[in-house]
DNA sequence: GTCTATACCGAGATAGAC
DNA sequence: GTCTATCTCGGTATAGAC
């Protein structure tokens, strides 16, 4: 019961910074980055809009910090996969993380993939790290670089992030929602369907 | 040589109404709707601000005249699709004419399915028009309501429609990426391929 | 260390001059 | 048909209360 206030307790109240990215993030799949204002962020945390500025410096800090850890995820599947020999395998553990990744961060991936304000704010911290979407997609491409493939494995991610955050599934189990994603994927990656 | 104001020969310039639009289309998929301002496009077209409202009320009534002519083509294409008997009739319809407008409307399908932006910015004059994506998606998924079709057809909506506006494919001519995209929707639909 | 009060400037919007 | 003046709101910034 000692908790300290950095880690708090399962049922206590989390703290003022965990609480600011879970309301910010709703927001933006909301409204979208650009239309969420810090104003509207304040708001909802029963803030004033300065009291904001004390833990991020910008809008595109608390922007990053809600991506942080999804991309963080992104970042290491690509390198993991990069490392396995034959490409069967680097396209399906791919497939299968990315479809993991998208399912515990579902509105995050779709916020991600989607909102032009999210690529905007993160062109200046992460031009290095985000080489994995080029990485990914030349993976699943394929050396030849067929258009077929090109466009399939586009597809693929598209329709896979956007699914896995659209509203409408949003009631779906992990385990479901992992399985159907991850049909899809194999559907337009020609990969062998389980079951 | 006689061309009144309103229409111009081919080769003249458009009138500014016409600039505006094509001008206001691009700005908003490099940056988003709410990530464009006025002043962005005024500076593009060479003019002020306040020309620009002269030619709109608000920056809405601008997102929704970029976003009309696509939305009616939808429209059209849902309604035609619905009077079909015959599912398969319906579904390959819908798929065929739809990857049809995402081919001929690159940019704007990329952009309407993505930006809550231009969501928001339609809500209000488009509320009764807006069935249509809800339709598309009943047809696709079929009368039992299966998960599976639920969440493929979901995915192909989306893939199709990101895939299309994607840059790495703007060179493609319209008849092959129309093509890939078809055969994108025929295997997630489950739908048969030609060739 | 956490927040409030307040001010600055850019952007959407309106009214009206030319 | 184009532009100036002006208002309000949002992102940014600082000073200071507790």
């Amino acid at each position: 019961m000692a908790a300290d206030s950095a880690a708090v307790s399962a049922s206590g109240q989390e703290d003022t910074r965990t609480r600011l990215l879970t309301t910010a993030l709703r927001l933006f799949t909301e409204h979208g980055v650009e239309g969420t204002s810090l104003q509207m962020i304040a708001d909802a945390l029963g803030v004033t809009k300065a009291a904001v500025y004390y833990h991020f410096k910008t809008k595109d800090e608390i922007t990053g910090a809600v991506a942080e850890p999804g991309l963080r995820e992104l970042d290491s599947l690509v390198e993991d996969a990069s490392r396995l020999r034959g490409r069967n395998a680097r396209v399906d553990h791919l497939l299968r993380g990315f479809v993991d990744i998208v399912v515990r961060h579902r509105t995050l991936m779709a916020l991600f993939s989607r909102d032009p304000g999210v690529t905007r704010a993160l062109t200046t911290s992460w031009t290095t790290r985000g080489s994995f979407s080029g990485t990914m997609l030349e993976i699943l491409t394929g050396p030849e670089g067929e258009m077929n493939q090109a466009i399939a494995a586009h597809a693929a991610i598209a329709g896979i992030a956007m699914t896995g955050g659209a509203r409408q599934f949003a009631d779906l189990d992990d385990e479901t929602l992992r399985a159907h994603l991850l049909d899809v994927g194999r559907r337009l990656l020609g990969r062998p369907r389980r079951r």
